[in-house]
DNA sequence: TTAGATGCAAATAGTTTGCATTTGT
DNA sequence: ACAAATGCAAACTATTTGCATCTAA
């Protein structure tokens, strides 16, 4: 499996995992959904681009990808079946409609005063954060 | 069902919802503790409390809950099973070890600016948010 | 070569649904 | 009185586990 590796494939492989056909399936199916995924699209996205690989195989995935913070888990519906968020760069922030689960996602967000106080605070290494706003978007407020 | 109606409660029946010995139960269990729990403990502690009430009820009042944003689900640990987090004031922050998924709270956050900002931008009606940071703790660092 | 990872299928666990009955208003 | 909510049990969906096999390093 020698390949041009993403820099996330690399943090895996740092980490001393293996470079296999279902982590990067995962991986590839992650970097080009873009945003939010449930597992079940993972499921449905790794099955289509190679019908062999073992659901269990793809939720052994998501718990590595996690423990590596290269996704984290969020909730946007109500209960079961997280939905998962890239980690772009350590970082992420939406806005979620309560109403209809419309997600707005935005950029600038400005986190690294506090950030620096905390880990002064309670002497923690910080990776990364996600930032979760709600509220009543302009369709459904009418 | 005639008592003291905490302020949550009293948002349940201002959105025209019934109080019931299920949802005061569930609610009871949110506000006795506090900060995280997950779906698996609400059961438990409201099978503690009373015995009767069914599994469906419960499931039936996290969904009504989060409706009303009285709770929030998030995720703590990697899959199943949400965590769901009481809304004091509409906000809420905590940072999580990715290692041994310890939580810690904090309080002290300034998004107000942010938050008019984005309400600005996208004409959106912000009710709430919940802001996590992830790291590794003092104690998993050594 | 070999520890780590996989795929399969079976076992668990978690959540939802239908419906007759009960209950808050 | 009556719509809303409940409890039960059964159906369903999602996730995990054990194990023989395979494969990246």
């Amino acid at each position: 499996m020698t390949e041009q590796l993403s820099k996330r494939a690399r943090r895996m492989v740092d980490a001393g995992y293996k470079v296999t056909k279902a982590r990067m399936t995962v991986l590839r199916v992650f970097e080009e959904s873009g945003g939010h995924i449930t597992s079940k699209e993972v499921l449905e996205r790794v099955a289509a681009i190679d019908e062999n690989i073992g659901r269990a195989s793809i939720f052994r995935t998501l718990d590595l990808f996690t423990r590596l913070a290269i996704i984290r888990p969020t909730y946007i519906e109500t209960s079961m079946t997280p939905s998962y968020v890239l980690l772009p760069d350590g970082h992420h922030h939406h806005i979620i409609c309560t109403n209809c689960d419309q997600v707005i996602e935005f950029d600038n967000c400005d986190l690294s005063d506090l950030a620096h106080q905390l880990e002064a605070e309670y002497g923690i290494e910080l990776t990364g954060h996600l930032l979760e706003f709600y509220g009543i978007c302009k369709t459904c407020a009418v």
